[in-house]
RNA sequence: GGCGAAUUGGUCAAGCGGCUAAGACGCCGCCCUCUCACGGCGGAAACAAGGGUUCGAUUCCCUUAUUCGUCACCA
C-alpha cells in the first residue's frame, strides 16, 4: 500500500521551525517510499484563525520544495481539504452519532457553571477538570427533550474508568495509559465544529492516511485517539511522534520568539536550502557522517527509524555555519544575484561590485554580514593610529610613516593600477630595502582601508579604488601619522 | 500534583553487551598567507547518580534526580 502522510497545520500564524520540520519529515517519509504527501488545513477553532496564515503555509511549502500532492488547491479525490468545509458535508456529526449509537459517545448538556464546579485546584497554578460523566446517565427521553428544546450540547467520548489503553509508536514503542487518566473528551463543540481530537481521527481515516506523523506533544493524548479508532473498528495508522525542537534554554519554540519563524530566518539572510538541510538534521541523522543534503538527497536517505527520541536545541550558530557552506558552494551568478542588494546598500561609490562580491563570498555566513565587511569602501573610516602597530609584521606608527612616505612618490608615478602591477611594484620596494612583505603591506593596507581586517589584500584594494582614491587615502594616512 | 517521555562533550549527534566512546558546529593552537576569511593539521571537552543482570555494561532491568510534554468546547 502506498504511504500517505499529511501536514495538517492550523492557520494561526507564521510557520516556525518546529512546524516546518514536521512538514519536512512528513514529506520525506512519504517521498522516501514513493508515497503521497497531503496538506489539510485544520481550522476548527474559528476564533484563532489568523488572516493570511494559509497563504504563508502555501508559500513556505512551495519555497522549501515540500510540494504536496493533494490539498485545498489540488484535489486528489479526498476533499474537501479544509476542515471547516468538511464540516459542511456533515461528516463529523455523522460519525459522532455513529459512536453515540455504539455507546462510545454521548450528548452532554452541562453548562459552564457546572463544569467550573468540577474544577479541582492543583499546584503550579493549573486547574484540572475531570468530567464526571454526569450526562452519560441521561435517559433517551431526556436527551430527546433537551435536543428538541434546542439546548446547547456537546458530544463526548465515553471512556470507561476501568482498564487501560495501549497504542504503538514507531519510535517510542508501546505506550500504555490507565483509562481512568483519560477524560471524556469533547468530540463536537457547541458551535457544531469538531474538536481537533475528533476531526483529526476522522479525517486521517477517511483520507486514507497511513502514517500519522506529528509532534511529541500528542504522545500523551494518543491513547484517546486510539480508543476512537477502536470504537469505530478502524485500523489505526502507523504513528511517528517527533521529538521537540527547543530554544537554547530548552524551552519549546514559540511563535513569539521571532527569529524562529521560517520567514524571519529568510529575512535574516539565510538560504532556504540551508534552513531545510539544517532542520532535517535536528532529530534525524543519516547512517554516514554526511551533513550537507539537498532535498532530493534527503528523500533518498531518509529512514524515519533513525529519528531520535530526545529533544533538540535549535542552534543558530550551526545554522549560520551551514548557511556559509551553502553560500560558498553556490555558483557565482546565483550568489551574486542574492548578494547584490546588500552590496548596493553598503556601497554607493562606482566600484567593481562583482569584485567585492567575490571577496566576501568565503567570508560571510549570512548575506547581511556583507555590509560591515565592505563599509570602508565609500569612505575611509576614522581609525586610530594604533592600528599601524602590528607585532608580527614588526610595524608601528613610525615605521609606517616612513614606508608610506617613501612609497607615495612611487605610487604617484605608476599608472598601471592592476593588482599584479601594484604587487610587483611594492615587492620590488620590499626587496630593495630588505624588509619583510608585511612590513610594507600592512601599513599600506591600513592607510587604504582604515580597518584592521579587510576582505582583500592591500594591492587588491588599491586596484579597486584606482589611482586617485588610493593616493588620496595614503596621503590621509601620512597626515594622520604626522599629526601624532 | 497525576500521567507520559527523555537523559552521550556547551550544541547537533553515532553507538544498539566487549571500542583508546565516531563525526559536525563552536572554542583553542599550528600551518598557509599582503590583514581577515577560506583551506590543511592538531587539541581541550561527554555516557546524570545508585543499585542489579552478566565473565563483561554507554548499551538490558529497577530506583532516584533532572528536563520536557500533557491534563481546554486550542491544535
Amino acid at each position: 500500500m502506498k504511504i500517505r502522510t499529511r501536514y495538517a497545520p492550523s492557520p494561526t500564524g507564521k510557520m516556525h521551525v518546529g512546524n516546518l520540520r514536521s512538514a519536512l519529515y512528513e514529506f520525506l517519509i512519504a517521498k522516501h517510499e514513493g508515497g503521497e504527501f497531503m496538506l489539510r488545513i485544520e481550522d476548527t477553532d474559528q476564533e484563532r484563525i489568523v488572516e493570511g496564515a494559509t497563504e504563508i503555509i502555501y508559500r513556505t511549502l512551495e519555497k522549501t520544495g515540500l510540494i504536496h500532492d493533494e490539498g485545498p488547491d489540488k484535489d486528489g479525490g479526498y476533499g474537501p481539504y479544509v476542515q471547516s468545509e468538511r464540516m459542511k458535508t456533515g461528516i463529523y456529526l455523522k460519525y459522532a452519532k455513529e459512536l453515540i449509537d455504539k455507546g462510545e459517545a454521548y450528548y452532554c448538556f452541562c453548562d459552564k457553571e457546572r463544569l467550573d464546579s468540577l474544577k479541582t485546584e492543583v499546584v503550579e497554578g493549573k486547574e484540572i477538570t475531570v468530567y464526571d460523566k454526569h450526562c452519560l446517565s441521561l435517559s433517551k427521553e431526556e436527551v430527546e427533550k433537551n435536543l428538541a428544546e434546542g439546548k446547547p450540547y456537546v458530544i463526548r467520548q465515553n471512556i470507561p474508568n476501568e482498564g487501560s489503553t495501549t497504542f504503538h509508536d514507531e519510535l517510542y514503542g508501546d505506550i500504555t495509559v490507565e483509562n481512568s487518566e483519560l477524560d471524556d473528551m469533547i468530540l463536537i463543540k457547541t458551535d457544531g465544529y469538531p474538536t481537533y481530537n475528533f476531526a483529526n481521527v476522522v479525517d486521517d481515516h477517511t483520507m486514507n492516511i497511513t502514517h500519522v506523523v506529528r509532534g511529541n506533544e500528542y504522545l500523551s493524548s494518543s491513547p484517546k485517539y486510539q480508543r476512537l479508532y477502536d470504537a469505530f473498528g478502524w485500523e489505526s495508522p502507523v504513528y511517528v511522534h517527533l521529538p521537540l525542537i527547543t530554544d537554547e534554554n530548552h524551552k519549546k519554540l514559540s511563535k513569539r520568539s521571532g527569529h524562529s519563524s521560517f520567514e524571519d530566518l529568510i529575512e535574516q539572510g539565510f538560504v532556504t536550502e540551508a534552513v531545510v538541510n539544517y532542520i532535517a538534521l535536528l532529530g534525524w541523522s543519516p547512517e554516514d557522517n554526511r551533513e550537507i543534503f539537498s532535498l532530493d538527497e534527503l528523500i533518498k536517505e531518509f529512514d524515519y527509524h533513525r529519528i531520535s527520541k530526545s529533544p533538540a536545541v535549535f542552534d543558530i550558530v550551526k545554522l549560520r555555519w551551514m548557511n556559509g557552506e551553502y553560500i560558498k558552494a553556490m555558483d557565482f551568478d546565483t550568489y551574486y544575484e542574492m548578494a547584490k542588494p546588500y552590496i548596493d546598500e553598503a556601497v554607493k561609490t562606482d566600484v567593481d561590485k562583482k569584485k567585492l562580491a567575490e571577496w566576501v563570498k568565503t567570508r560571510i555566513e549570512v548575506f547581511p554580514d556583507i555590509k560591515e565587511l565592505i563599509d570602508f569602501v565609500d569612505e575611509l573610516p576614522e581609525y586610530d593610529i594604533d592600528m599601524y602597530t602590528h607585532k608580527k609584521m614588526k610595524t608601528n606608527a613610525e615605521s609606517s610613516l616612513l614606508v608610506l612616505k617613501e612609497i607615495l612618490p612611487i605610487l604617484e608615478e605608476q599608472d598601471d593600477y592592476s593588482n599584479d602591477a601594484l604587487y610587483s611594484t611594492l615587492l620590488n620596494y620590499v626587496e630593495e630595502k630588505g624588509y619583510k612583505n608585511g612590513f610594507v603591506l600592512w601599513p599600506v593596507r591600513t592607510a587604504v582601508s582604515g580597518k584592521q581586517m579587510t576582505p582583500a589584500g592591500a594591492t587588491e584594494l588599491m586596484e579597486l579604488f584606482g589611482k586617485d582614491e588610493t593616493i588620496k587615502r595614503i596621503k590621509a594616512g601620512i597626515a594622520k601619522l604626522e599629526r601624532a
